[in-house]
DNA sequence: GTCTATAAATCGATAGAC
DNA sequence: GTCTATCGATTTATAGAC
């Protein structure tokens, strides 16, 4: 048994690279993750990892994209185009959770994003568009009378930003998402602790 | 005019060199920030830094020890002891946002660490600890039936943390806190976008 | 309390063999 | 596609003069 046990090396694709390298960047930050530790969190050398990527940014830029676009996906879909805009924020929020869970560390390296970087400031103004979308579609919720009065769509839109992204400090990995995306709205409509 | 114009050298202490670090700190994160940064940024030269703070980690930890402070001393006051669960929790959450504003850099500092070194862990420790005791006083307010039928005490509480540490991102540093507290206490105990 | 100079280690990235 | 070896720059931190 032991003679036939080969120290396989895993063959790497990008992919599988992109994945070890978030998860490396999520748990030490990107600053302080060197090539080096990808390099020995994928069990190649340095040097191997430059045959895959231009290098830290590329890996980072790749990152970014694919959270990205989960986020503008949801923007796209069809019932975040119909009904009242209180009906489709709605939608928004639940899908935003759910993109959330299920591209968990690409988002979570998103929200960490603080635009140190050419990379980092382009990520940073794709989700301020995203945001904006979002707080567009509060206020038109707002001026149609859908909201209680008193209610302030600027902060409002803030927190409701806050409180859905605050999903990922907690969410685990490939979770599942049986009712979460609908309870988070839940929350953030109804009240997070509201009175009986 | 021009031969009287000296380049007064600003006399430091550890006080304000800590104020000066903080806002590099968080402007370049933690870890992309050299002591070198630090020291332009202060006018001095690196040495000179040296000489008041043992090191970059020294810095953070004071920084962290602020912002923590101000979060238990939340808990300790008066309002936060007597009265309802759910009154308890009100004055928390406002005095969480005011903490929060007064102590703007801290705090930020607070929220973005991970757990890299000691220091950090030790930060995350004390930080579970705050939000421990605001989550038993989720589950006090659901038991006494201060809280509508429905709501699970678990994810509230996590929800509520996410919302009040929202405000980081956006709030003015020494920013004005005249009813911003109560506004997001209304937020999330009556909702963020309620119904009319 | 500030400075210049530098040590010792590590960084991102590249050259070139296999 | 992986490796060893190394470059040049930058990092934290210290020594010692003023």
């Amino acid at each position: 048994m032991t003679t036939g046990a080969r120290v396989r090396r895993p063959s790497h694709g990008p992919g599988s690279l992109l994945e070890v390298a978030v998860g490396e960047f999520i748990t030490r930050g990107y600053d302080a993750t060197s090539m080096e530790d990808l390099s020995r969190a994928a069990g190649i050398t340095k040097s191997s990892f430059y045959h895959h990527f231009a290098g830290k940014e590329a890996l980072l830029r790749a990152a970014l994209e694919r959270a990205l676009d989960g986020l503008f996906s949801i923007l796209d879909s069809e019932a975040a185009r119909t009904g009242s805009p209180l009906h489709r924020l709605r939608h928004i929020v639940a899908g935003q959770v759910e993109v959330l869970v299920a591209e968990l560390p690409y988002v979570t390296l998103l929200l960490r994003v603080r635009g140190n970087t050419e990379t980092e400031r382009w990520a940073l103004e794709r989700r301020r568009e995203f945001d904006a979308r979002v707080a567009a579609l509060v206020r038109d919720a707002v001026e149609a009378g859908e909201i209680r009065t008193g209610v302030e769509p600027a902060l409002a839109a803030r927190l409701l930003s806050g409180l859905v992204n605050s999903v990922v400090e907690w969410a685990r990995p490939g979770g599942s998402t049986t009712n979460l995306p609908a309870a988070v709205a839940n929350a953030a409509f109804e009240g997070i602790l509201p009175a009986p």
